[in-house]
This record gives structure tokens, C-alpha cells and sequence, in this order.
DNA sequence: GACTGGCACTCGGTCAGCCGGAGTGCCAGC
DNA sequence: GCTGGCACTCCGGCTGACCGAGTGCCAGTC
């Protein structure tokens, strides 16, 4: 029951008709369209097929065709050739990233950068702390019994907690903290600090042990367990091209989802393998996003990475494009990140 | 010609019925849910009145009366009375915000809450750095000739800019520095600096004045002048409430405007009077806002202020309530940042 | 003079019925 | 295995009728 070449050709024909036309496709306007060198009536009967597998489907008895979710996938699978950028879309990524001047820009350009290639949705996780190492941490005193903690980590992040002293530490004191946290900790992974934050703590003189335990939890608590994963988002507005017709009608749930930041996370995060993932319709995991696609993968100066980046749009979406896009962005940044 | 109070208060239970029935309102369905005391014909005859003034109109002939932007006006200056907030919302504020850790983490509880108690898109601006003073300067080499400079507000706010220096710099001579521009510096109000930084530089020793100089420039450029103002933004989902009818037929322009940071900033600055603002439909200046409306305050630790906040909603909006909280959640705030 | 009841009129929304067109499935023939 | 032909289905758009909500106006009443 395996398909065969031509009714493998008649998919991707009907993807491609269907993602630029947004409208049913039937048999003739099929062969009128492509070249595939047979008759309406030989169409119908591959689309019967296909149809069968699962890989299209009607609205409505005599409509025209419309690729299901699976019929997506075969086709991002085994029917796309990656399409290749154009030299336009090349400058414009180049000139769009090359004035920023800190992490926070460099994300907000990126974010909107990939909304208007794709016009779609886009969204960039800033470097994730797990991923960081500490470059430096710095130690301000706010008043006798405050002190800001200032970490700047390698990626470019810099995180400030507010530290609540049990008591009054002189300025020299602080320090003497600041240059052992950071002889400690200085150029090692975050996530390799609990065993070396405790070892402070432990070697510290008594005098001094209370006030290196509260900077300790803050640390452990805030930057390392529960470090905060930030996002910027962008082209929300995108979501109402192609009228409600996507998104099965009305945009609430995208847009509540687009909201919980936990959400977006899951969505561009898991970023093991490197290589761009494609979740079509059904294939994600939140509820509010059946009706959608999501292209995403992570970025990182050489072959780390450090981040995650995506776009979501309707299922009905250029996948060769937007998954070509997706990837030329994550590279630039990539590289940007390098240059520090 | 001036409307007699039996006029407004036909007015008013038009406004009030139209918000709360999204539905055109006739004359006999006024008179049966208030008790206005005279007939369906009487209240014809007024609604002309109102028609003919402007403050309602006719969608379409024979069907109710709606509101128009002059009679929201009118309702909000003359006929309506803040609502006290209940219990149960006041305690609703009180929680959402108890548990806030940090600076980024009050902007963005309190703006989650706002879109949630008002159900509205809401719009919360991070303390301007023009109305913040210099708490302290940080100055951490990163490298030899690299610099982070990070300035804590009183604010709570902290920016950290990268300084690129001409030359290397011993660390004994940023130990150096760093004391001279806090003690040039700290406490003052941002807006105060430039004439402060410029003096450092001039009283500069030559060997070390251009580092000074750059560190100035960065100091200058992109925290007093240039100095980005940040949002936050949340309930973008609220827009889907009342159908698509709200917001005449399409959320895109809405959507856009939502993405404009410069124009977030034009609705919920202007902070001036430290009373209540509210901008009703055509009131707006950004055409893509024509549509909706604003209720926007500032807020800040005692009588001062030092941001703004508000939300956005369809120009049909409970005026009253929504005023209410907007109020409400900015002293909450700004009795928060007063313990800092 | 202000309010009221009554009446004719308007017009949007809905429903049924009709028609055309696009598209299909199937079948016989090559 | 492909093709042309044919009957069938069903959506979308159009039309006309009807209903109901709401209005404007006018004459009558307090």
C-alpha cells in the first residue's frame, strides 16, 4: 500500500497550493497548476489514496482536498528541500543584528527580526543561565544590612538579586566576600556551583559564616534552581493574517498560550539535538496549540547552545521557508554571541 | 439646549446597559430595567435629544441607541461614580503582590494582575530612569580594556552597559574610578548628571582621562539621554472577549499598536497630573487605537512618580470599575517601591 | 407645556427555496 | 494503468417573505 512517486508529487502539489492559496484543492486545478503530466481522473484516484493513508482530507464532500497534519509531516519529512535564503534576506539579517550593544537588544532585534522574515509569531528564550558560566560576581552594599548580588555570566546575561543581611557588614568585609566568591566561582558552569557555593559557606570563619550562608541560598535559590528563564516575543499581530481562518476560528487560546511564559518555554525549549524541530498541529503537547505549528531550534556562539528560538504559526505555514528562516537566524546569533 | 437630569439619566443607563449587554438599547427595554418612572415614548423623545447632541447614535435605523465617544465622555466627567473596589479584590491586590522578590518581578505580578482584576490588556512602565537617582555605580572589569558598568537606582531599577575602553586599565585604577563617580554621583537624580559627569572628566588627570571620557559618553548616551524606557504587557487575550465585534472587526491594528513599545509609552506616560486619565476611542492620538480606549495613572513611592501604568480595552468598558483599579493597584505599587 | 398611547413605517436577521459551479466517485473503454 | 464521460453531492450565493424590535410622529390628556 505504499504510495508511490506520483502520489507522493500530488501531496507536496496539494501542500503547496493549499499553503498559498488557503483554499481547498481540487484534481484539475491540480494538473492545470503543476505539470504532472495525467489527468484529473488519475489525480482523483491518488488523492482516494492518499485520502485513505490519512494524509489529506475533505471539508466537505465535494470540496476540494486539504492536508491533514500527517500529511504535513510526510511532507516537512521526505517531500522539502530546505529552500535556500535569498541574498535579501541575507542582508536584512545582518544589517538588522549588527548595531546591537547588549544581550537585552541583541534579543529584542532578533525576536522581531524573525516575526518579519516569517511573519509569524517569533520567539527567543534569552541565553539560559543553566547554560552560562559565571564570568563575575560582584557584590554592592545598598546600606549596612543590603547587598546587591551582581552576576554577569559569560552569554551576556546579568542578574541582580537583592540579598537581606541577618546582620550589618562593614564595607571590608564585603570585600573579602567578594574577591573568595569570586576565586571560587569565577568561570565555572552554573550549574556546577552548588557543591562550590557550599564549600564557601563551610570555609568561611565563623564571624562571617551567617551573612556568606544568606548571599549562598540567594545564589543557590534564585540563580541556579530556580533560575528564570526570560523570552521576548514578538509579531502577535501576524497571528490575524489569513483572517480567523486559521486557528479554528478564534485566536483566544493562542494568544493565552503565547502569555505563560512556562508554555513558550516548553515550546522553543528542549534544544538537545541541535537540529530545527517541527511540531505540526496535533504533535503539540499544549492544548491551545492543536491548531498551530511551531518551528524552533537553539542557538549558541559555535556548536553550544545556549538558547532556544522559534516561530508558531498556522499549521497551513511555508514550513520550507520559515524552517530555512528559523535556522539563518539562529546562526547569526550564534555567531554574535561568539564575537564576546 | 442643555440636557436636564432625566436626559442624563437616560444617557447614563444607556452607557451602562450597552457595556454590559454589548446590544443597541430601545426605549422600552430602558424604561422595564430602570426605573426611570416615565414612558417608552418619553425616552424617545430624549434619545433624540442625545442623538441629535451627539452623545448616541443609531447603528442602523430602527435599532437601538449605542453610546458615541462624546457620551462615554460625557458618562466618565459627569454620571458616574468611582466604584469602591471589593474586599475581595482589595485582597486579591494585596496577595498578588506580597510575595515580590525583585524589581522585575513587581512590574511584571503587577501587571498580570491588573489584565486579570480589569480583564483588559494592561500596560505597566518599569520607574523612568529620568525620574530615578543614582543609588550607586558599579564599575566590573571584565577584561583589560572591557568594562561593565552597572547602575543601581533607587528606584530598584539596575542597567548594565558594556564599556569598551581605548586602552587597558590597571584594576587599582577602576577601584580609583569607581570611588570618584560615586562620589560625584550617588544620590543625585539622573537628570541632574550630565553637568556632574562632564565636570569628573574635566577634573580628570590626563593619563586617565580618556577612559573617563568613554565611560562618560556610555553614562551619558544611554542612560540619561537615551535612556530606554521598559513595559511590561499582559492580558493580550482579553481582546477576544466580546467576539470580534469590539475593536471593529479585526484585532490586527490593536495588535500592532501593542507591539510599538513607543507607543505603549505615549498611552500610559504623559504623567504629569498624577490624576487618572482616561483617553476614549477617537481620543487617541495613534490611529490604530481609535477604536479603544485608555485608562492610564502614575504611581510611584509617596506623592512622587516615577512610571506609569494603565490598560486598554474597548472604547465599551466599565469606566467606573476599571477606573477603581486602575487606582488601586498603582498605590498598592507605589507603596510597595516607598519601602525600598 | 410636558407626557403618553397609538399607529404606521423602517429595516435587520432569519429561514426556506432555488440555482450554479466545483469537485467527486465510478465505470466503461482504450 | 490511465482516461473521458457522466451522474451525483453539496457549498455558497441569491432571492423573497416574514417577523420583531425599534423608531418618529401625532393627537389627546393632565
Amino acid at each position: 500500500m505504499s504510495l508511490d512517486d506520483r502520489k507522493l508529487e500530488v501531496l507536496r502539489a496539494i501542500v503547496e497550493d493549499y499553503v498559498e492559496t488557503q483554499e481547498p484543492v481540487g484534481s484539475k486545478a491540480l494538473v492545470e497548476r503543476h505539470q504532472l503530466g495525467v489527468s484529473p481522473a488519475t489525480v482523483r484516484n491518488d488523492m482516494a489514496v492518499l485520502e485513505e493513508e490519512g494524509y489529506i482530507r475533505q471539508p466537505h464532500t465535494s470540496a476540494g482536498r486539504v492536508p491533514t497534519d500527517a500529511g504535513y509531516r510526510l511532507f516537512v519529512d521526505r517531500l522539502s528541500k530546505v529552500k535556500a535564503l535569498s541574498p535579501a534576506e541575507r542582508r536584512a539579517i545582518e544589517r538588522f543584528l549588527i548595531g546591537a550593544v547588549d544581550l537585552d537588544d541583541v534579543v529584542h532585534r532578533t525576536v522581531r527580526l524573525l516575526a518579519q522574515l516569517t511573519r509569524q509569531v517569533a520567539v527567543v528564550q534569552y541565553p539560559s543561565l543553566a547554560r552560562s558560566s559565571v564570568r563575575h560576581l560582584e557584590l554592592v552594599p545598598i546600606s549596612t544590612t543590603r547587598i546587591m548580588l551582581v552576576m554577569i555570566a559569560d552569554t551576556g546575561r546579568v542578574e541582580q538579586r537583592l540579598v537581606e543581611l541577618p546582620s550589618p557588614v562593614p564595607a571590608d568585609d564585603v570585600t573579602d566576600l567578594r574577591r573568595r566568591v569570586n576565586e571560587k566561582l569565577a568561570g565555572k558552569k552554573l550549574a556546577d556551583t552548588p557543591p562550590l557555593v557550599q564549600g564557601l559557606v563551610d570555609d568561611c570563619a565563623p564571624e562571617s559564616r551567617a551573612t556568606m550562608a544568606c548571599l549562598a541560598s540567594v545564589l543557590l535559590e534564585t540563580l541556579v534552581e530556580r533560575s528564570e528563564e526570560r523570552l521576548a516575543l514578538a509579531g502577535t499581530a501576524n497571528l490575524t493574517r489569513g483572517g480567523v481562518l486559521d486557528f479554528q476560528g478564534t485566536l483566544r487560546p493562542v494568544l493565552e498560550a503565547l502569555e505563560e511564559e512556562v508554555i513558550l518555554l516548553k515550546l522553543i525549549g528542549d534544544l538537545e539535538p541541535s537540529t530545527t524541530r517541527v511540531r505540526i498541529g496535533d504533535e503539540n503537547e499544549i492544548d491551545n496549540l492543536r491548531s498551530a505549528s511551531v518551528v524552533s531550534t537553539g542557538y549558541g556562539p559555535g556548536a553550544t547552545i545556549v538558547g532556544g528560538l522559534g516561530v508558531l504559526g498556522p499549521t497551513r505555514m511555508d514550513y520550507p521557508g520559515t524552517i530555512a528562516t528559523v535556522r539563518a537566524v539562529a546562526r547569526y546569533v550564534g555567531d554574535l554571541l561568539a564575537q564576546n
